[in-house]
DNA sequence: CTTGCATCTGTAGCTGCTACAGATCGTATC
DNA sequence: GATACGATCTGTAGCAGCTACAGATGCAAG
């Protein structure tokens, strides 16, 4: 009572549709902290509200840019203080771009070997393979 | 006996000083099967020979191209088979090659997404951050 | 024979979910 | 009110690919 909007809340399913998050893992970020414990119906079904939705909306971004659970963790306990300073955010999201970086680079030296091995092989129906050779040789 | 070289074979110690793999990961593949068992000395330490000091390589190699521990299977049975032909080998290392692709270009996507984000901070003392403003908000 | 490192087994933890099973809730229809 | 049916509930176990113990042994040198 009291709220003019929502009154009753957001049941899970609608959180989930609402967001993308799967129920499960809606139900998983309550487990591990990272959502609040909702109300509860009288039945005990969880009734989320708004700023709960926000919330999740939030984790879900993060997710996609590849944030991990404790970075996300990290920036909502900067965002919930008053206190906080822009530039931990800054250097938070410097770091993890500075990791995505990293992981490109790799992959692309991956990439290069793999193509390479892939542009050796002559597809042949033998048993000769100059991938399986590339992989067998001791170095 | 009979083996001139290593008749008493390696311990788990030296294979992995010699691979890089971790013992504890070395243990993890013969439970999953991914390594055979090794003989084992009278008092029940393992002993590994040259083969399987070649087959932890591959293996290690192949983790470092990143392949799954299932495709490393797959190339095991592939190459353990008399009938093998190596454009199975081609093509196995071909769809890895392009979910390696994938991978990168979703990454640039993300690199993009978070710089673009980190240029737009002052970097402020302040709890105004164009950052966290960007994971909130709702489309 | 003692010291001390290496190894042993077995189990539990990590990240980030996902997938059940089996029970209950809640709502629409009769 | 009864019934049906989907939504939700809790709890637990599984996935990849390791890693980290604990507590008990093995083994080689001095």
């Amino acid at each position: 009572m009291g709220q003019f909007t929502n009154a009753r809340g957001y049941p899970i399913g609608q959180m989930s549709r609402e967001t993308g998050v799967n129920i499960e893992t809606i139900r998983y970020y309550e487990r591990i902290g990272l959502m609040p414990k909702p109300d509860r119906t009288a039945g005990g079904n969880r009734q989320y509200n708004h700023d709960q939705l926000k919330r999740l909306f939030f984790i879900r971004r993060a997710r996609g840019l590849g944030f991990t659970l404790d970075e996300i963790r990290g920036l909502f306990e900067m965002a919930d203080r008053q206190d906080f300073s822009c530039s931990e955010v800054h250097d938070l999201t410097v770091d993890h771009l500075a990791s995505v970086r990293d992981k490109i680079a790799n992959l692309k030296k991956l990439e290069k070997m793999l193509s390479d091995m892939v542009s050796q092989c002559s597809r042949g129906d033998v048993p000769e393979c100059p991938i399986l050779d590339a992989l067998f040789e001791v170095n």
